[in-house]
DNA sequence: TATGAATGAGGATTCATTCAT
DNA sequence: CATGAATGAATCCTCATTCAT
């Protein structure tokens, strides 16, 4: 283990490089690298758990890699493309209350976690190791993420859906904590993801939700 | 010589035990501890990084340890032997309905995370990495926190104060993880932990509660 | 990272095996550690002592060995391996006389001197430092070969060629301190491992006769 | 462990210096050096082990010696003034036969044994270590010891006690092979060190003796 | 005399990474 | 595409040694 060296990385290879070729092995090993980073986290994992999954010996991971990094890299930016892709709403619901579309989106969210690379809490706090470029592209996916579900509370706020005296990014801190966390220990339980996110959406909703609103459709949450 | 890993039996016994003495670094060497577990996460943090915030030499740090598992064990100890005082209820409150008892053990959790050695998301993964014996005994207290809540859970649910369909697992599961996040993010947030355990508590009450209770007494909570 | 003296479970396999790769290689090392046993002892010796005679880098040892106590375990094993080979009579030895036996144990036992990887005193102290399934493996073989001599000194007893007062323990003890010391010293010396062994068989031999036995036939020892 | 660093000693200090004090505690201090050092080597034995022994702190110790270093010379030099004390012969054994003489020299090192600094097989490897003054004053002392040995054995061959064809150097290593390595395994034996130097004498000296010569005295060896 | 606390130079071990084949 | 072999920078851990109290 070691102090990210990459002191001076080339900003422009040529992208002819991995990933490219043999998508298949490709797909294998992002999947090896999102198990054992779910398991281990980014540091105590090792090239050679990813390697040996997918049935190769670990020089052989840099055909497809340039660095360990590109893995976390590469969890981290699909895993956020999911959640971002969950963000398009057809018609209906894009022009539903705010209640609807967060149940809306939490369930999508919950849907992406079937998909094998997916936000597992520990990734995030590795981001940190990224390179510069690579972390300020995710950390700008994270804040579309953001703001997109601050967008729909600040929505049910005016429309005098949820409480007025919410705390915006408290409730988004929120979400995302249960969403990141969700895989750690789902895996044991016999609740099927779309359960959890009914429970997610309840939880919120009915938290969000001011006291005279709660007590009048309250039967509907 | 170093870090042999020494497989098999140690002709030299472990001579003698550290930890107790000079009280006062020890209680900073934790402190640091805990800020770069925190931070950077178990297996990223150097020894270096925490002897150099207490001001000494890493080697100096094995006059305190015996290995840097000592560190991630105390701490996990730690945190949780003041999650489980914070099961001690008082009279009045050991015989209060079920959300009175998960109000206040809630908010006695997150007076706890101001402590400085209290659970930061990341090392509960960690634990993987202890001894068995470490992490057999974490694991204990892990179940014992777990229960306390379950049970209380529970009482609410045969008192009709809480919904008949909740799941127990799904619900303590959920609050573990939002209390064990909180530290990561809660830093950043202008929220007092009092605060933010009033979000918790309010979210996971409502969520709690049965659609007829929450729609009569709805403004009590 | 380094000797983290894993004291609990590895959460990562031990991965593959080594030794086998490169079977030139690993005779190299294991006549280098040889060499560096014998002459520094186990403790005193330095990993990258043996890697710099092989032409090696410290660390590059380690696709060969798990641990510097694979290459004491290794030479003890085939030291002790020699040590039981040396063992085997032909038809003629087996149906001989105990003096007979002993002469061409003590001979066969100093032959196997020659072959780099022997017994050189020192090293089987360090045993105690093998892990439990390795010390049990050399002790068991140690026995073996204890055994064998001490059948010899007992036929030679009840066969009347030995005195009856003879110590066996005694007597093997003596043996095995002459083979182990050998090495030692005799590179210094201009004599060959077979004019040695000749002293020691003669030495031996003459002490376990009886004082008439000897007075008779002591021309042809 | 590391590589002896004592770069540059003065060679005249004070020699008001250590080990004149508390006579008491350094005769504790050398014999459990003397022990841990027979027991583990030199290298594998920690000051803290020493000092555990005696129930002082590792620091402690530095009030008795000045360097590790010490302790091994101080063993090796008492063991060895031992040894050549054992040297001196009353009147009549100093004009007896060589035989008489050896005989006489081996019991007298056996009995030394019992006192408890005395050579064990393994210290005398590690000499190598010592300080060039050091080792050079102890390479003397053994260079003392093996003359006077090899004296005996001349003195044999021209009287015409011994074999003429005998090599004296490999009976002298041989002797003091067998001394050196008793102690390692005659604890665990019942014997006493003067059966053992019995057998010893009994050994050498019928090894020693001529073919003729040997028939014609065997009784009396 | 003895101790507690710290130092610092090793030395073992790990692992990302390279590269010729 | 994959492997075997090697590299070397970290990082953990050990222990002789120092020194103020």
């Amino acid at each position: 283990m070691a102090r990210p060296r990459r002191i001076g990385v080339e900003p422009n290879e040529p992208s002819t490089r991995r990933g490219t070729r043999n998508e298949a092995r490709w797909d294998e090993i992002l999947r090896a690298a999102a198990e054992e980073f779910n398991e281990r986290g980014y540091h105590a994992t090792r090239l050679q758990d990813i390697a040996a999954r997918v049935g190769l010996l670990t020089g052989s991971l840099y055909y497809y890699i340039e660095s360990k990094e590109d893995l976390l890299y590469a969890l981290a930016e699909s895993s956020l493309r999911l959640g971002l892709d969950a963000t398009a709403e057809d018609e209906l619901t894009a022009q539903a209350d705010a209640a609807t579309r967060l149940r809306a989106f939490i369930q999508r969210q919950m849907e992406a976690l079937d998909s094998l690379q997916s936000p597992s809490g520990g990734i995030w706090r590795d981001i940190a190791w990224l390179s510069d470029e690579h972390r300020s592209q995710i950390e700008s996916m994270q804040a579309d993420l953001n703001t997109f579900v601050r967008r729909i509370i600040r929505q049910g706020m005016s429309d005098g859906d949820f409480a007025a005296d919410v705390d915006v990014g408290l409730v988004s801190s929120t979400l995302f904590a249960l969403l990141s966390t969700t895989r750690g220990w789902a895996k044991t339980r016999r609740r099927s993801y779309a359960d959890i996110g009914d429970w997610y959406a309840r939880m919120l909703l009915r938290g969000l939700a001011s006291s005279e609103h709660l007590s009048l459709r309250s039967s509907s949450i």
